[in-house]
DNA sequence: GTCGTTGCAAAGCCTTTGCAGGGAA
DNA sequence: TTCCCTGCAAAGGCTTTGCAACGAC
């Protein structure tokens, strides 16, 4: 069965500390700060791995590609910065599916993304 | 300065035709049937250079990729089909930009996707 | 005859996969 | 000792680029 290894315990660590959702370069960067001899292919398995069982969820964002996110989480988008290309979690929706949807279309979901500046940026 | 073609003719017809977002794929099968020696990187080629005149738009979806629509429509949102897999447009927003934005965040634009069955998969 | 365009192939990214060695249990 | 996991390198997709030939003007 699964096995408790130190690069997959350095991965999750990383979003513990980080709060937001990551990119793979930043997940590789930051848990090589744990795991110096981590490998990309070691990061592409574990996140694959770690989506499955249910710990991670995998957003993919129209502008920044495919980023992780701790799963569990309520209802939410996403705020991304265009200066600092990171994204954000907004909590809550104001969206409503049922005006939005056409005549003789079925919703099933959505997804909102919000572009702006962060406060970090703004400042 | 810029040349009229075969090619890029073929490919504006493409979208003249099919009035919804258009993948590379469907674009590079649909042109061939007018340029049967079309290329991929022609299409790639013409598809930049469409975007750069203004005529077409670069639409990033989170599960599709990269897909392109004609330019100069009104702000609106797109309806994925996870049956068939194509794009629609929808038209209109319900969407309120100010109630969504945390505090210390600046909204410059937004995305909205949904997911869902479309009515020709529908019926 | 120019020189923008095309087709083809090679090269770049990003992600996945094969394989042998290494390490958790 | 088992066999899951890792690192490395090779291999896949998709997109871009270099280059010689082509063709619009």
């Amino acid at each position: 069965m699964k096995r408790k290894t130190n690069q997959r315990h350095a991965i999750q660590e990383v979003f513990q500390r980080i709060d937001r959702p990551l990119s793979i370069g930043e997940i590789l960067k930051a848990g090589r700060e744990s795991v110096g001899s981590l490998n990309q292919a070691t990061v592409y398995r574990n996140l694959k791995l770690l989506v499955q069982t249910g710990w991670l969820t995998k957003i993919h964002t129209p502008e920044l590609g495919s980023l992780y996110e701790k799963a569990g989480k309520e209802h939410h988008h996403h705020f991304q910065c265009r200066s600092c290309d990171r994204l954000f979690e907004i909590s809550g929706c104001a969206f409503n599916e049922g005006s939005s949807t056409p005549p003789g279309f079925v919703t099933e979901g959505h997804e909102v993304y919000l572009f702006g500046v962060c406060p970090a940026c703004n400042a």
